[in-house]
DNA sequence: TTTCGGATAGAAATCGTTAACTATGAGGCC
DNA sequence: GGCCTCATAGTTAACGATTTCTATCCGAAA
């Protein structure tokens, strides 16, 4: 006779016990992959209604069944694309039955390399690190060994929104055309006239998303014929501040400029503050163009020409092909497009006197 | 002599197999509680390497180790107030020690009751359940005895940013103090002399969130005996959409107003907008405040005044009581408090001829 | 020399569930 | 009537790790 402690969760066996019957039958019935009799099953069910049974699933996972999880490392939560591609990650991994951890770094590789660890021990399915990254060589390089290790493992290592680490290494790569859109935005500024355009943003150690969005940046103004001076490319982070800070930074240094190339659309909303505060008009005086299309880059004043990101198509894709690995034609490799959303903040280049 | 297929993830056995020795003494190699001699503990080391070997997270969980999860649910991880409390609870979450487990519902009861229920089953320390929700009796009542199934089952139901249940339900609750903020917020419009107020957010059925809003509205009318009428509150959802068309609807019913109080700031950002085409000015002709205060509303022309939200306390606080909750002293009830902040969208009441 | 105890290591039980075997009775067929 | 099969339910092993409980060896104390 199983008698029940309080506070202990009812197992299989105190089931079985109360509906007299043997702990395989209550999980049959509880599976329903099995025929048991009417009157059996209903006295099971009864049972399971009194105590209030739920299966322990770790104990199930053990033994191959119940859901299986997919980890979602990010540097933060908060940020409007990591909230959007978030929502595709865990839209898409609970349509396909699946659990989604969320774990942040903070920036922190260190961090970054303990979590993945921790997501091995926890046989999660795939582990998907979103945004860019640093380029180093040894981080490159410890990367590549967690994807083998994962995969040794039966996970995958998903890379969302950051180039891939080779091509022997078994990982699933979701990108999205970071170069081609700074270099689609930024052809448009040329288009409209402007030669003298800063850039906001660059960063130090190397990061793949700058890399990318400042290489677009760079090749619009060869393919255009037109010079870049090293005194117009500023460094920052991808915070509004930044662009505060570096567009006062900026004008202080009278450098002359008619556009502004912010690497993300926080840094533009910074740089749109600092101009106001200058009086200088936008789009009339200085053309500012960002990058991420945020919700509210429509609302900010003037509404703000950027690069659109398809967020949430990338995690959802991401999972999809991570889980779906093994069926042939699911090429483990995206690339997903981007394209340049014109709106108030941009116009043409006032011609200089 | 334990032959690993490949594929198969190594286990215990396995590095016993190539350390010669017990799986008992590898466990204890790796859990480090128990004396073992230098030369064997190496060995055991070398083979732990050898394989690249992890524990089985889910076997340890079975026998009482490995590191809890908490589960985090809420409605879409887009809105910037979720990332921000979702961001307090993994950081707590993480500091605890525990994984963090995201789900999302999507204004869908009936999902949110099935996430509740898989929560059960994963043996979930804590359920965060994020943001208000519905008020309906059935509703309701179902949360009550969902309350008491995870607290048999050894787990606690969170409520982060809605009201309590009852006195005699288990559950944490931490909210913010929604009808203070409204009714501070409220009160200094009229102090600005205003006197025709509209309210852009009521919703039916009946939300906690809302509910508390127009509350808090409504006292501040009361109490500076200021008359409202029902044709001020117009209905709407949480969503920009929504603020632009309630005040395109207000503007065409010729309603006479002189500020707009917006259930969120993502609705007082598209009302700016329709004043804004309707060459209506703020503050000047009338006054605009949110509530939220999201990162980007000083960024809004002009900038917003709204109501500020710990957001990320919430979650961190949330976490912090649930998983202490055995600790004497820690109330299972916490308010935290809102606070306005002041910026361009508001100013005195336009004298009206 | 005998015995006691500390230092190590292994065997076996345990966690909760499922799945592969077994076992039992009833009913149909020759 | 004997045999075979189907329906149903129970036994037992397995999943991978931890944790008692034992067992051995060796040096020290008596």
């Amino acid at each position: 006779m199983a008698r029940l402690k309080s506070g202990d969760r009812p197992t299989v066996k105190d089931v079985a016990a109360i509906a007299g019957v043997s702990a395989t039958t209550v999980s049959r019935v509880l599976a329903g992959n099995y025929p048991v009799a009417t009157s059996t099953r209903s006295r099971v069910m009864r049972a399971v209604r009194e105590l209030d049974y739920v299966v322990n699933a770790q104990a199930r996972a053990l033994v191959g069944g119940g859901p299986g999880t997919v980890a979602f490392i990010v540097r933060d939560l908060v940020g409007p694309l990591f909230a959007h591609i978030g929502q595709g990650v865990e839209q898409q991994a609970t349509a396909e039955g699946r659990l989604c951890l969320v774990c942040t770094h903070h920036g922190d590789p260190e961090r970054e390399l303990e979590i993945i660890e921790l997501m091995r021990q926890q046989q999660t399915e795939a582990v998907v690190l979103v945004g860019g990254g640093m380029q180093t060589e040894s981080y490159l390089q410890r990367m590549t060994s967690i994807a083998h290790s994962l995969d040794k493992a039966g996970s995958r290592l998903v890379l969302c929104g950051r180039p891939p680490l080779g091509d022997d290494v078994p990982a699933t790569v979701v990108e999205y055309d970071n170069e081609g859109g700074a270099y689609a935005v930024t052809s448009y500024l040329i288009s409209l006239g402007h030669r003298e355009i800063a850039f906001i943003g660059t960063s130090e150690p190397v990061h793949t998303t700058t890399t990318a969005r400042l290489g677009g940046f760079t090749r619009a103004h060869e393919t255009h014929g037109v010079k870049i001076i090293p005194e117009r490319l500023l460094p920052g982070s991808f915070d509004r501040d930044s662009g505060y800070l570096q567009t006062k930074a900026l004008l202080a240094k009278r450098i002359r400029f008619t556009a502004i190339v912010a690497v993300t659309d926080m840094v533009a909303s910074g740089a749109l503050a600092a101009l106001r505060e200058a009086g200088v008009r936008v789009p009339q005086d200085v053309s500012v163009v960002g990058y991420d299309d945020i919700p509210l880059a429509a609302d900010l004043t003037p509404s703000l020409t950027t690069v659109h990101i398809p967020h949430e198509d990338l995690g959802r894709i991401a999972i999809k092909l991570a889980l779906h690995r093994d069926q042939h034609g699911l090429e483990q490799r995206m690339m997903l497009g981007t394209h340049i959303v014109i709106r108030d903040s941009t116009g043409p280049a006032k011609s200089r006197k």
